[in-house]
DNA sequence: GCAATAGGGGAATAATTTATCCCTATGCAA
DNA sequence: TTGCATAGGGATAAATTATTCCCCTATTGC
């Protein structure tokens, strides 16, 4: 794993919340999760747009967390499923505000989102 | 300005919220904003950590989306204010979801971070 | 023996984000 | 005249995060 070397700031609720939920998939997991797609396979069908890498490593972060479990089956093949501790319950409705939020406003969003990332000239064929 | 190599998700709420508030400080720069600290000086002062250039630039995307605006009083010394918009306005309640799950969890959360932090071995002195 | 399955890990590299340093400009105070 | 406060930008370095590629486990079925 990556070695830190500039300090967490942990001062406020806000830059607790913080650690544990930035991570570019983490609160799309812990999303998935609470519906039901527990297995790290079904996960990374629901989030194609991650590497199988790096989901790996959020959940593991996210354990580390103790925001899921992660229940082994001794079976072969082998069998994972992933779940949300009661901690990891109780942030569900916070995500819940984060995405109602993003849905009500998304046309908006998604129109001054594209306007920044547009807003540098198009580069492309650089090589 | 950094040119984006790797388009962004805009499917759901989440990714479109997850695009305008990402940045290490934004959360915080529309809290303190929103509780009366307009002027960049007085940001940097809540903000020690950050250095000011990114705050410049953080409070830069967040006008780029539309979430703050930014008076520019033509005097000397310069003085500026930013404060939210109507659509920034709309954020704060969700902020303020963040920040109360973060208090009313601090204790669990400052442990379970510092262990996470922690796990691997300190390294220190390292030249 | 070999492929398929399901879940992971290491190393190297790319992408992105933050931090550092230094520079511009104005008017006022010492 | 030097220094300070205010606001901000460019270039570059460092830190962090994410992606890619390749390898390993063990069993069942051909």
């Amino acid at each position: 794993m990556y070695e830190r070397k500039i300090q967490p700031n942990l001062n406020c609720g806000l830059d607790l919340i913080g650690e544990v939920l930035y991570g570019k998939w983490k609160i799309r997991l812990l999303w998935f999760i609470n519906e039901g797609h527990q297995r790290p396979s079904e996960l990374q069908r629901k989030i194609p747009d991650a590497s199988r890498r790096v989901l790996n490593i959020q959940l593991k972060e996210l354990e580390g967390h103790e925001l899921v479990v992660r229940k082994i089956y001794p079976v072969v093949p082998p069998k994972v499923e992933y779940s949300l501790t009661e901690f990891g319950k109780t942030l569900i409705p916070v995500i819940a505000a984060l995405g109602q939020w993003g849905d009500e406003h998304e046309d908006r969003l998604r129109d001054v989102i594209l306007k920044q990332v547009n807003a540098t000239p198009y580069l492309e064929s650089h090589q």
